[in-house]
DNA sequence: TCCTCAAATTAGCATAGTCTAATGTTGAAG
DNA sequence: CTTCAACATTAGACTATGCTAATTTGAGGA
């Protein structure tokens, strides 16, 4: 009678699957997803979106509060890590074992992660050694469902020498967000603090992988928040 | 204002290229596939079939005569042989690169094939040293679409000692077929030739695996068109 | 405080694919 | 030559997902 007395684990589709990706990238840290956010990064029309939302909802996988945005529930969080898990697997899998060069591993991954099973996923991370980072430095959720959070620190306390993905641009304001544009810095762009001067005075970066340098003041750079990236790294692709 | 012309090459989906898969198999040498074998092998309903019967048929990728059944056209039946290779060589790549056992590969790989690339195809092809049969001796195609045409040699001609898998069962006569059938003698059972009595006397089989030995008359050997299988087989899972 | 505008949602429609029930067609058996 | 059973098709409904156009909402600026 009661929706999850029919079936508990109605498997996923692919359309759901990556609606719940896309609102874990967009609610990392702690946040609300909106709706057009969601409906860029997936391009497809907010209606879409606003009516997957409810079927979401009403499947316990989100929780939404109306005209503000959507989190996952631990069961939609779990769905999307799973997803995450098998793309950054698939992408190491393929570079590592099969030749692909990173332009072309991305598309690939994005297709092939609705359908392996988990099964093949843990054989393929057992073929590579059981990796702990993808090649962007993200790390890879286990097969139970854990991941590493990355924490995040805003820019202006970030340790000089440190390579930092801008993850989250901390305001609303329409001037301000225009200007980190400008500057190239949205997230997902790569960067290294090359110093920060003294009495909260502002903080050098260089972008990767072109160099160029910006310098960021201290009330601006305390609302970029980063995740500071292991070692290798190569531009980010991958999610 | 042409369909053809609206869109050449929509990207078919995995329905579609289920069907197409299918009615290749249903229509091996040059007949028709019957809507409810094909309603059968896919596990949906006749008028399912139906409907997308009509569909294939208007985007030229089957021809339809109405109430006898389907034939695919160049384009569909390069589209199946398009599967059959992906299926072919996953089941190859998983199982020799990937640990995998043959009961739980073809699922997986009736999954992946109609996700992954032609790319990662070859791919996967050239790390097997490209192969031209997979486990079950079935010829692989090439990425051109072409495929050995394993030609069918009737029971009655099959050489002693050979290893033979039932393709086709060339009567219409539901006394034979249900004779056939208690005999366990349907398409896709294996066998070997032990025997041929001369002066067009009986054939003896014995069936694969099970060893259960038969006796089969001239007239009847006659209409059972086999397939000889290379060497290594075990039992008939792929496609 | 009020107004306006961007964002979100609802309304209404389309398409692919599935189903069950009803109807049509065909060929084989008497 | 008729009839009937098996097979195929049509009719009509439903779900998932997408779209455009219209409407509602809420929050910041005057």
């Amino acid at each position: 009678m009661h929706a999850t007395l029919r079936d508990a684990n109605p498997p996923l589709t692919r359309s759901v699957e990556d609606y719940l990706k896309a609102i874990y990238h967009l609610s990392n840290q702690g946040g609300f997803a909106a709706t057009s956010d969601i409906a860029a990064m997936l391009e497809v029309a907010p209606p879409s979106v606003s009516g997957m939302v409810k079927r979401l909802s009403e499947a316990g996988l989100i929780e939404h509060v109306p005209y503000r945005g959507v989190q996952l529930t631990a069961q939609g969080r779990r769905a999307a890590l799973r997803m995450i898990r098998h793309h950054r697997i698939l992408e190491l899998y393929l570079t590592q074992q099969l030749g692909y060069d990173w332009g072309g591993v991305h598309a690939e991954a994005e297709r092939l992660e609705h359908a392996v099973s988990d099964e093949l996923i843990d054989r393929m991370a057992g073929a590579l050694g059981n990796p702990q980072y993808d090649p962007h430095g993200d790390p890879i959720p286990t097969a139970t469902g854990e991941i590493e959070e990355a924490e995040l620190v805003s820019l202006a306390d970030a340790g000089v020498g440190t390579k930092l993905e801008l993850r989250q641009v901390g305001t609303q304001d329409p001037a301000r967000l225009r200007y980190f544009a400008e500057q190239g810095l949205t997230p997902g762009v790569l960067l290294t603090v090359t110093a920060r001067q003294p009495f909260n005075g502002p903080t050098s970066i260089g972008l990767v992988p072109s160099g160029d340098p910006r310098v960021v003041g201290r009330e601006l750079a305390l609302v970029l928040w980063c995740r500071e990236v292991p070692v290798t790294d190569r531009g980010y692709a991958g999610r």
